[in-house]
DNA sequence: CCGACTGATTGATACGCGTCAATGTATGGT
DNA sequence: ACCATACATTGACGCGTATCAATCAGTCGG
């Protein structure tokens, strides 16, 4: 009866708080927070793959094509995703065998908004 | 006869090449400066810090400043400034024994402008 | 000159993370 | 049922870095 297959669970699907650096100081929590989605963007090898999936627009891309153009080991290309994942900035769909990523305009929408200095 | 007090040497005053998340797959090249950057943004400590520059506007801080503020000691303050300047994301000004930093409107936009996904 | 102050540097410690080989887990074709 | 395929997870290794105490290097006041 083919159960429904389980949503990815990321942290929170609800936006995360608007937060700018001029909007008062920056709380530790806060602070906290943003770096954990910075962090991941700052890796060389996950702006690759955010460029690739970005590169495709609507469509999204199955991971054995990201191993492929990037010449990087599978469970690398793995790994990176998951914590893309995680952090919001991709979301992970299951077609069958293959697992399909697309990025998510807001996050980053988000990410340009905090580093608005006005 | 006051020697011109030698403006800090960031690594090219010249406006990084643009690039962005769309134009075309990022050359690894690319991905390491612009992760660099990023890396230099994905900490809670430096956050909390570039928010207190940001905060002052046009007026530059100084660093004895963000000491008393951060409760954070003074030799970590010092590292994380001395990061952020190197990426280009503050400067850094010598008055007598004060550093004043504040913080580069371009590099910032240059940020947003690489997150931007159309 | 000397002492007080600002800030950078050094050294040590601890922790996080990127990477890959090996293995595990579904899924689908025959 | 069986095997190949697509990804995920685990374990291990190495490297970068955040942090602070201690120390060093300029700069001003007296």
């Amino acid at each position: 009866m083919t159960a429904a297959p389980e949503a990815i669970k990321v942290s929170t699907e609800a936006p995360q708080k608007c937060c700018s650096l001029l909007s008062g100081p920056l709380q530790p929590h806060d602070a906290e927070r943003i770096a954990g989605t910075l962090k991941a963007l700052a890796d060389p090898t996950r702006l690759r793959v955010l460029s690739h999936v970005a590169a495709q627009g609507c469509d999204a891309v199955c991971a054995c094509d990201l191993v492929e153009v990037l010449d990087i080991s599978q469970p690398t290309i793995s790994h990176h995703l998951k914590k893309l994942v995680e952090v919001g900035l991709l979301v992970r769909e299951q077609r069958g065998r293959w697992a399909h990523y697309s990025v998510v305009r807001e996050a980053f929408a988000e990410l340009r908004n905090f580093l608005d200095l006005g």
